[in-house]
DNA sequence: AAAAGTTACGTTTTACGTAAAGATT
DNA sequence: AATCTTTACGTAAAACGTAACTTTT
């Protein structure tokens, strides 16, 4: 099952409307139509009652559009995590300090800044490896300002 | 982002090697190869660092990861869920009863059945339907023998 | 007649495999 | 030389749109 389908099912489902749902799609009826007609192929069954003037969710159906919903929301979170990822948004700070002088003025202040923008930063997944994004260090080199976090409009947008 | 991304993206990512993974999946590596280049052309960078003779993840790699797994079991499920309800294991048991005496010898001992063969049934998810489902009523026809519940096998497989 | 969904059919897009090339050990 | 990934390119499959058809109001 490919998400484009899932994508099509649920939009008749929501919408109860091949016609409605191909407009919010931005796709002919006919397209829709041989979309979920994959699908119903792909589950072995109707997941549409069509009556006449009314489109109804067989109880197949029912079951389908909770776990196409849930599932369509995840693909969407995935890509979202690994754009923000690619954009910096997402990942582990590391810093050092030689004086604390020279930092309690700026860091904490970059430090703060960042977390009102990002609240949810600690999320659930794997601790990130950095194999590729360089650490800039401040021990090593006390006069580079640390590296500002966030903020970035992340490219690649449909 | 389509399924098909996500899972030449997870093999690779699994096996660490774009052969064993065209193996995996039976395809070969050149359209694999484009796959997993559609999936960085849509994150917006990189998600493997393709030092020679090894393939790690990066970070962005590791996020996709985390949530690509996710996502691909949710969509086995949801095709899951719908082919079960159309194979009728998957609903609610609607029964009615008029003699005990007629009942508790095999209506008993065929709902022990499921619940041994379907320990999960209980899930979450809307209350089906059953709109399209006819229900035999034992109460209405008591002679009728009460239908017999899963165990069989689901069409449409690959 | 109007509206809704489906079917028929030709076109465009996407995915794939074979073969060759580039890179690395 | 051998292995691994990528590129080039022709072919097959999938998706799409236009238009005609069927059914229902």
């Amino acid at each position: 099952m490919e998400l484009r389908r899932l994508r099509s099912f649920a939009a008749v489902a929501e919408e109860r409307h091949f016609g409605r749902a191909a407009a919010r799609l931005q796709v002919t009826r006919s397209a829709l139509s041989a979309q979920v007609q994959g699908v119903e192929r792909e589950v072995g069954g109707p997941v549409f009652a069509r009556t006449s003037r009314r489109v109804e969710l067989t109880c197949a159906g029912e079951l389908l559009l909770v776990e196409a919903r849930r599932t369509l929301a995840l693909a969407d979170r995935a890509l979202s995590v690994a754009r923000q990822s690619v954009s910096g948004e997402v990942g582990a700070v590391r810093t050092g300090f030689l004086g604390v002088a020279l930092l309690e003025d700026v860091l904490t202040a970059d430090l703060r800044s960042f977390h009102r923008s990002h609240p949810r930063h600690g999320r659930p997944g794997p601790a990130p490896s950095f194999q590729d994004a360089p650490v800039e260090r401040h021990a090593a080199r006390p006069r580079t300002r640390h590296r500002r976090v966030g903020g970035g409009d992340r490219p690649g947008g449909p």
